[in-house]
DNA sequence: TTGTAGGCGTTATCAG
DNA sequence: CTGATAACGCCTACAA
């Protein structure tokens, strides 16, 4: 209370006057540069405690051109997986010291996407995420040629970092085949979305791979609107199982087969994807796949951090087009213990199965 | 091809070469700076469309001491009505030219609220918004006095801009005794929760102005989970008819019910609350209270914003603390044309009753 | 209406 | 291990 309060706000100018150093020590400090005395530190630090001191990331960046700063586009930021994976990006960003910037998009419009990508850049982001649901997503990426690192997400297989989307279709099939369920549906999600293919694909061949014959396939867009409305179909196709691509396709479709007098489990079959909280607490309890988002964004994060801070640039082919992963193809396992050792696998995050009550054995 | 390209990124610098003006009347051009003869501006403009100039957001923050971001503090960014005013808070700043860095925490650990504040504040953002749904949360912003416009969300009537919880749950309870049911239940949301708390009252508001029975309370935590397990207490308390205060509950409620060989809404009807794409095509169709998360969030951006832009800073107790309202228990009804004349109205936004399948008169 | 100086708070570079 | 000096790219004065 005694001096008189600077009106600034402290800088690393004040810093050093009281620790009786230079500014590039407390820069030093700041940095956690090792060329520094212990005590010489130790004076650093009690001094920014004492003047409450908090650096000015705008001056950073100005200087080194990094940002700390992590820009995330969101599509279908209100479907279960993508809202489950921002918000586990931003814990597993926060932990790292960066910060995350989001942007929303409609995945279905490129223009959107686009925008909300220059929105971004704009921004100057050390990287991206992105979630890209749609094939078309990917181009609008491509056609950007984006600077910088970028790591793409819930596209089944196109992406950096994956949940199997087909090994989870197979334990969803696996687990009505197991029952008894020979006539199998699929409910699917849109065509033109990467992980809906994924599981369609993994549908197929768990039928296949079981000598079942090829199910219907029926298309919704994920919501319980076209789970509801493919009801009618399902009971038309004489199936006794379906396998739903999302649990709220699966729960709309559950409603809409109650609504025409069918029961469920007793006269169809179904297990749904994604294990949502309400899958657990419907009527029948769900049977479903669960995935691990949070595996994903801990992934995701670390590689974006990695790309950057290696260095990678625009000027840096290899990292910055984020292609899928660089030589998974290699001959011996892990031959590379330099490079990307600390960096998280890119082999796709094993689904798994969890077994309720939407399925009993076939009635016949 | 001809040139030799710059090995710098382009600033204003070269911007003002290639138009043959000074880096300053840039600088204008890209202000909107009204003194701007119209052929130079478009001189420039060209020039920067040329030379595919970005603006640099660090220099330009380090200058003016405003990043143009607005930080979102989501709590709870999983459950419905928050993601969507997460999406839509982007939408709105996006439009506005501000830039989101989200940060997500879980509103019943106090400690990771103010975890999220502080790193919210050190990226220095121009106005935050914040997601309150606990008393709790509010009394951490309080305690932390953050020296920044705030806008509070999702609050009930202690938040900036609101739903009108209170009323909606009157909406939801008259359509019950309209349809003639006495005796009501209300499945309640956390104690602790604003918004549950006044939905709560709204419930008990509208049976005493019906002169109806105060019904039994259950309560429940949003999930679905909860729903499903006060199915039994419901069934116990004889109650025709439960409000419950999210979908989310009402839909595990139906499930448990069900379970237990209730029909709904033939033995009890059932309303919820929120609107989610599931209640549409749930069985039977959900009865619902819609809330416009839209606007909601349009108009905590244009608060955060004219708080910002208006010069308000720590200095300026005033616009700081963002008290709910200054005035509105004021004597004229629109008495200040200036001031806030264009800033959104902090009115309680009117929530809309959405009526299906879920009640019937009660069977007795 | 436009141009000229100076500084914003930090880091990089190069000495010592 | 530490310190001087010069950017970083833009904006706010003030002057013309």
């Amino acid at each position: 209370m005694s001096e008189s309060k600077p009106q600034r706000a402290v800088g690393v100018r004040d810093v050093a006057a009281l620790a009786g150093v230079s500014r590039q020590t407390v820069s030093r400090v700041l940095n956690d540069h090792p060329d520094v005395a212990p005590d010489t530190r130790a004076r650093v630090v009690s001094a920014m405690e004492e003047l409450g001191y908090r650096m000015n990331n705008a001056a950073r960046a100005l200087g080194t051109h990094r940002t700390r700063t992590i820009g995330v586009l969101a599509s279908d930021a209100l479907q279960y997986g993508p809202s489950r994976s921002m918000a586990a990006i931003e814990a597993s960003a926060r932990e790292a010291g960066y910060w995350i910037t989001a942007a929303f998009a409609d995945s279905g419009d490129e223009a959107s996407v686009g925008q909300a990508i220059e929105h971004l850049r704009a921004q100057a982001v050390d990287g991206l995420i992105v979630f890209a649901p749609h094939a078309r997503t990917l181009d609008v990426l491509d056609a950007l040629r984006i600077g910088i690192p970028t790591v793409i997400l819930h596209a089944a297989e196109r992406a950096d970092f994956s949940v199997d989307q087909r090994a989870g279709a197979r334990l969803a099939v696996a687990t009505l085949a197991d029952a008894g369920h020979q006539r199998i549906a699929h409910l699917a999600g849109p065509a033109d979305w990467l992980e809906a293919e994924g599981r369609a694909t993994g549908f197929a061949q768990e039928l296949a791979a079981r000598g079942l014959p090829a199910g219907p396939v029926f298309s919704g867009d994920w919501s319980p609107r076209s789970g509801h409305g493919a009801a009618a179909e399902v009971i038309a196709s004489g199936a006794t199982a379906v396998f739903a691509a999302n649990d709220q396709m699966a729960l709309g479709l559950i409603g809409g087969l109650r609504a025409a007098g069918v029961d469920v489990p007793e006269q169809i079959s179904i297990v749904g994807f994604d294990d949502v909280p309400e899958a657990a607490y419907a009527w029948p309890p769900l049977t479903t796949v669960r995935q691990d988002f949070e595996e994903l964004a801990r992934r995701a994060v670390a590689r974006v951090i990695a790309l950057g801070g290696s260095g990678a640039t625009a000027s840096d082919p290899v990292a910055v087009a984020s292609s899928g992963s660089s030589g998974s193809s290699g001959s011996s396992g892990s031959s590379d213990p330099v490079a990307v050792a600390s960096v998280a696998s890119s082999d796709p995050i094993a689904p798994v199965l969890v077994v309720r009550d939407s399925v009993v054995p076939p009635a016949g």
